[in-house]
DNA sequence: TATTGTATTAGGAATAACTCCTAATTAAGT
DNA sequence: ACTTAATTAGGAGTTATTCCTAATACAATA
């Protein structure tokens, strides 16, 4: 897994401590396509570091936001995170909870034109579709 | 207010009872072009009906939801409401909380090609950028 | 490799937004 | 006006997240 080795250096450099528990967290988020919770991560992590608290998992997951290494998404109330971090649209099933990636080119086109239009200064988008999903959708009565 | 009028009968139509807390805030949503949370309505609607309970707002909004009347966008653990029930975009300044709304013609496009290709069933869809709005950009250090 | 300063952690208490519960109220059909 | 079932007020309960503090451990330095 070079990404990770080359993550971790970066945050080193940045004069971050490298911590067990952080590797181990930007490791799952890198490993999986999955959009989990903390509170998943932390259930996770746990497998491996027993003694870790949920609370290093939220400010881990504060500090890989700061450096843009992953993203968020608030769905139902709570947090989802992913390190997929160029712009694409989550698609979120509202019957199961699962969280598909899809990438589409002119999200940033959009992005572009929308901070022109705006004035705004833009610092990240987020793009969500909510619906059934394949298989959510074949069970619907 | 022609609008609100024909909302109402809509949903005196459909069985649900009109009560003024439900038309208060319901009117208050067609009036404003802000973003308010449940909260906020709140506090909006006590001006008019000082006995309004919050637990009555959140369940108003639930109603106006699920009969699309209002959209809801989830923003730093917080759920903002509007009547602006079009695809748009979201722009959300990250430090004064304000939301813009801005139209943008490719969404349901995009939102159609992501159907085909996900095959989800897409009930609805979000669309946020994060950044400083222009006085704000303008205030930073 | 031992020492040391300080960033980080574990664990739990505190907070905030929201949901749930129930007796009292009230919209609206008769 | 009367009736009755939907709705409400108010507060208790829940859940996700943040905050706090003493203990721990990373990594710079000798």
């Amino acid at each position: 897994m070079q990404e990770l080795d080359d993550l971790v250096s970066s945050l080193r450099e940045d004069g971050f401590r490298i911590t067990p528990q952080r590797v181990a967290i930007l490791d799952y988020l890198l490993r999986t396509d999955d959009h989990p919770s903390a509170e998943y991560i932390h259930q996770v992590v746990k497998k491996q570091y027993p003694m870790v608290s949920l609370s290093t998992v939220y400010k881990t997951l504060d500090l890989l936001k700061e450096k843009k290494l992953v993203g968020e998404i608030e769905v139902g109330g709570q947090t989802r995170f992913d390190a997929h971090t160029d712009a694409h649209i989550n698609l979120v099933c509202v019957k199961c909870g699962k969280i598909d990636d899809l990438d589409e080119n002119s999200l940033n086109e959009i992005q572009n034109r929308a901070a022109k239009k705006s004035k705004y200064l833009i610092l990240k988008g987020n793009f969500e579709l909510f619906g059934y999903c394949n298989e959510c959708k074949s069970a619907l009565s």
